[in-house]
DNA sequence: ACGCGTTAGTAACGCGTGTTAGTATATGGT
DNA sequence: ACCATATACTAACACGCGTTACTAACGCGT
């Protein structure tokens, strides 16, 4: 059967130290002295026995869990068809390796368990967290950040004081529609991402509005639809404005995963993108370059802000100083077939 | 500042009763009798004081970290476009929160870094694991099964012990290409989902020619191409299939992700779906019935694969006892456009 | 011989919880 | 009146490690 784990006490007898020693030695500690004889002494016997600390007690003792969590603040069916996920756990992955921790992951449904990440929190089950999708009606939140946990929004919150990552999604936005006017569409309809309580999806469609403002363009209540995250939403949303009696040219949808399901919904209406229907997304995933037509959409350097967000939390962890820092990420409008600037 | 957190000490001091008796009310230890009236105190001192218990402490204490750890094994740039992982986490979260567990995430470089899930195994840092995409190479999997730790493999490594779960690729593999032998395909070319060391992609490709052989038709080496995960890889060897010289009239592509690179080299070389080529795929990702054509394809179960698979291993982690069980899922071919079966 | 700093190492406590073995009080049977 | 048994609880140890405070030995100058 298995017989019991090795621990440091083991290590210590076949090297003929004390416990102490070969905590000291495997830790690397500083300002203390061992010769470099026992130092290898411990070494061999710990490579020997195949010696691994035990995480449990390593956390207990040192009070850091070497685990930060991601958590999600989303809806299970929301998730399934989220394309992001795979990007921020991969920017995470990088950075969190480097620092020897792992990654805890969670969804939590803003409904049910909002108190779950509140537990991980005080249970010190993980020493730090970074949200994606933060809601201003989250008071679970809002403790978190009166209790002075480390946290790290991937997203935005203002008026609160946590960190944060984030792309200018207003500016983005205005800048993808402006695209459109550009190109001379002047009826311009819009499904935003997801229900506005969710910043950035209020953003985009701000910065919807801002661009036809500039331009001095109506705004026309009509043309707005709004997604909620998935693809059945955008095709849902899409058939609705095309049955809406009110025409439109080209649309601004502020997801790609909701523009694919547009775009089956302007196909299944028998009309062409971007012929009859000039199409712009967001997001830029990782499919959009081989829908067909390929999708102009604005890139979001997802990795990027989960790479910053993580660093941004260690950095926390590491000094006790926190700065509420908030960092913006630049977009980038990606011109593809989709929105009719590059028809030959 | 941060006051210290409260510990089941303080618990017990304001309920007026042991350490010990907070313990067991909160645990609700059976075969102990508190009297209803203490039980109360405890409750509600705990709840006055937002008692949660330390996670260290008790991972400590118990010897269950009540952590679960999902590992993939490809490197990261492979998972950058898996859209598996989002419906494997949300099979698996579903399952663990209802036994108040939590899910630790990693991804392994199967080059790098391959002992990193037996270290974590070791230090007790997750009570077990759930491994998918299993390669054969793999001996850090071959030390864990030796030492016993409770491992479940989404995927399937013939000739060890491990439990699984799988779907039967092989045969699904074949009715698809069965389906395309039926509308009267005679060349059929094939691009894997990755190189042959992934058992499920040697299974599918192995499922293709029991089809053809089933047929009566000549398995012809030149029609076959390795993908290798990711959408370019499709593109690059639908491309190199198209400009092999060898005519075919339909393709088997046994990933959703590399038919989607597969269609757009189709597309580039202006020949229609299904018209000049049909296509098959493989996965049933959330996408491929708003791809144009919508793609026919194999459906994959991947939430219940992680549903059962995760249930397997907490079956395992509460018992002791370990039947080395094999469950085999069943696949359903979805029929829509992209074959060429359903035109009008 | 003595004092003093430096080097190399250890004993012992604390982290916060689960759990076993044991104690004190009430209950019931003869 | 006396023992046996159930009830309601607690003292004390264990989990495995980090870390502080302490000691022993050694070198070196006076």
């Amino acid at each position: 059967m298995s017989k019991k784990p090795t621990t440091s006490q083991d290590v210590a007898k076949l090297a003929g130290v004390s416990r102490t020693t070969v905590s000291f030695v495997l830790n690397d500690v500083k300002g203390i002295q061992i010769s470099g004889d026992t130092r290898r002494k411990v070494l061999k016997a710990a490579e020997e026995l195949k010696y691994v600390p035990n995480a449990a007690a390593q956390a207990l003792a040192s009070q850091r869990a070497k685990i930060i969590g991601l958590i999600l603040t989303r809806s299970p069916h929301h998730i399934a068809t989220d394309a992001f996920i795979t990007q921020i756990v991969n920017g995470l992955l990088g950075v969190i390796h480097q620092h020897d921790m792992r990654l805890l992951f969670d969804i939590i449904e803003p409904e049910h368990q909002r108190k779950a990440y509140l537990q991980m929190a005080r249970a010190k089950r993980i020493d730090g967290i970074l949200l994606s999708g933060p809601r201003s009606d989250d008071d679970a939140l809002k403790i978190l950040g009166e209790e002075g946990f480390p946290t790290v929004l991937i997203g935005q919150l203002p008026g609160t004081g946590f960190c944060s990552v984030d792309v200018d999604n207003r500016a983005a936005a205005k800048n993808a529609v402006t695209h459109l006017v550009n190109l001379g569409h002047d009826r311009i309809a819009c499904i935003t991402n997801a229900q506005p309580s969710y910043t950035a999806s209020a953003d985009r469609l701000a910065g919807y509005k801002d661009a036809l403002d500039e331009a001095g363009l109506h705004f026309d209540e009509s043309l707005v639809r709004y997604g909620d995250f998935d693809v059945e939403s955008g095709y849902v949303q899409m058939f609705s404005l095309l049955e809406g009696g009110i025409s439109f040219t080209s649309a601004f949808v502020a997801s790609d995963t909701v523009a694919l399901g547009a775009k089956a919904a302007i196909r299944d209406h028998g009309l062409n993108i971007p012929h009859d229907i000039a199409l712009v997304g967001f997001d830029d995933l990782p499919f959009s370059q081989y829908t067909d037509p390929p999708l102009t959409t604005v890139h979001l350097p997802v990795v990027e802000l989960a790479q910053q967000g993580c660093n941004m939390l260690i950095q926390i962890l590491q000094n006790e100083h926190r700065p509420s820092q908030h960092t913006i990420l630049s977009t980038k409008l990606v011109i593809r077939k989709s929105c009719g600037a590059n028809q030959l």
